[in-house]
DNA sequence: CATGAATGAGATTTCATTCAT
DNA sequence: TATGAATGAAATCTCATTCAT
């Protein structure tokens, strides 16, 4: 009422203010632990640490707030920051790659952001197609040029880069993704990984491998 | 009273009424399409076409009917039915379960089961786990012991037939399946399939085929 | 359909038929644990040992069919079978009718007539009120005329007999009744009610008894 | 966040909110007329003048909501306001308390505290048992006090207090109390009640005045 | 007459969203 | 901006009642 001079400084300029990232924050954990539906706006609100009405002078509704929470993830997380040297080596590389997907899709402490995106994606098609594009098939994409520039290098023979590249991604989860994701098994043991991504890269190199 | 010889009619056993498959059939088209939160037991009624209470006489909640659609996915279309002939060659079996697989995962026509359990899976793990083990381990360990009968008949050289199992299993859906979620894509077309499962079975044999 | 003479005998007159009796008794029952809208048609069919469709053929809705159940419970078991001997002093009758009102009012085994009618009474006041003249109403009136005849035979100075029948029928109900209705004690033990009445005969003789 | 100087109104403190009185006033006056079961939450919304979700902010469901009722009626109009002062005498202290009683327990306007938890106390034993304590009991307790300290006095003789005082205060409702709660009579006239509650004050002196 | 499958109205409860402060 | 009280639409579930057999 009083008001006391509206000295209030020109922050919050709405886009990173830090009550958008609590929001952010909040609203992630309980998406990606309940999913779109599971989640109520009072849960985020409480678990955001804010309350149910500042949710909505941040975001249009509930869905803008999920549309964001997928955005973030998809660009800031979705995995844009593999590494692919065209010159280095393919063992090295898609060994490394191969340990660095599996952490992005069997991401420890519950929360999956590919099992919830996936869940909404038949009803939310932007929604889901953006976060393919970003994730899925961006990955793909760019193991693809990596795998092509092999190719071009003499190390590799292959007719179909894009779908070697996608081969390889999922030879990696072998036995460790849906575990993960039906049984609600830990995030998979450092060791179990070598075991598999090793196992990935032998077959992808005898199938694809140039050999003098 | 008199009644004279028992011919009532089949009076409904409970069993396999009628009206529990209209119900079982809606139930799942509306499930698979929405998810079980998304669902709402009156559109499952609307278009099962009896009244809401007559779901509540065949199931007790909403849950269990849940329940009674994922148990009737896992056992009945679960893939139960692929053929492993151990006298078979490799090529072969590997081809046609490929393509098999594919029609299991990628079922046209929308409402994927195997995304709906994924989607409930870590709120409700018993309907995860038993959907997993009889679809997913399930189809695995059957081809795996498939792959042990070709090592034992000297076709093969596999040091860990289940996690050859599952790259093999994975490989075939490379470029299909995850689009198909993700993209609403349609099902992958018969030309696309043969080619996504004549490169699996190549790479698969050319990393495990014992070489004379 | 074929209804092979239609010889069945003209029994089940409607009134009294067993299947009539084995119903009032079920939702006598159900009725009288649960109150009106505690009782559920279902439940009534089931203790009563018949389909729910068999009540509506005896009784034409819910209602009417608890109406019955008051009309025998005030007209059966509502004490008219109270003896007041007018010939007989005023002492020995005053004891008897204390003890049997208490068996009525607080009978063992749970459901409480005089409870359930109670609770329905605002609701259906033509229920209470048939329920209270009968069982009330009818028995004060009855003792108060047997009152009238002990004042007549100048063994009592009544000046208002029929506050006096009242009063000495609550005073037997003193530290009995109300626990057994609100604290779900068992029916009060002999020795308590011999105790009880004997103190209301007293105090009613101290007070009305015309001394000589 | 500067909010120079707490001035922010009282902001509902959840406690003694406006909103919270106007949903127990209606409350109250619906459950009481209409009973547990027969009281429907839209209803009471529409009595209390608020939204029907409004009713759960405030109480977490029907039965808490009830309880609350009790509670409040058990507490506040429970009578724990007679005056028992051991000072004065018997007669008029015994005669003030038949009247207050009887306000008490027939209460005009329609919708009796007593009736409503006596009908619902064999489901709700708790709630039973509270109201007994306070209302019940705890009325009889203090009378039963009040007489001890008169038998102490030398004016009266009683034998069991306890037993005195549950006389005396049914002895006050004949005639009165059953009509009004099972025939919908009105709240008995000043006079009647006079009648009646002096009728009680003699016979009860008959019987327990100590005679010099 | 007797059944029990089927119904649909209505009950309780949840929750995304709004709005006065 | 931030709040949280208030809303009302919609969800799940119950149950009195009907009806074909």
């Amino acid at each position: 009422m009083i008001d006391a001079a509206d000295t209030t400084p020109p922050v919050t300029p709405d886009e990173d203010s830090s009550k958008r990232r609590q929001i952010l924050e909040g609203a992630r954990k309980v998406f990606m632990d309940l999913g779109f539906d599971g989640a109520s706006m009072g849960e985020i609100a409480r678990v955001a640490g804010v309350s149910k009405g500042t949710l909505y002078v941040y975001f249009t509704d509930k869905f803008r707030l999920f549309e964001a929470i997928v955005e973030e993830e998809a660009v800031h997380r979705g995995g844009s920051n593999f590494s692919f040297d065209p010159a280095r080596d393919a063992e090295t590389v898609l060994s490394e790659f191969g340990h660095a997907w599996i952490a992005v899709v069997c991401r420890p402490g519950g929360g999956s952001a590919i099992r919830t995106v996936m869940a909404i994606a038949e009803r939310m098609p932007e929604v889901g197609r953006r976060y393919y594009d970003c994730v899925i098939e961006g990955t793909i994409g760019r193991l693809a040029a990596y795998l092509q520039a092999r190719v071009d290098a003499k190390e590799l023979a292959i007719d179909d880069c894009h779908l070697a590249a996608s081969q390889f991604q999922l030879m990696c989860q072998a036995t460790l993704f849906l575990p993960f994701i039906f049984q609600g098994a830990p995030a998979p043991s450092p060791g179990a990984v070598d075991k598999v991504v090793a196992s990935a890269v032998r077959m992808f190199l005898a199938a694809y491998a140039l050999r003098t």
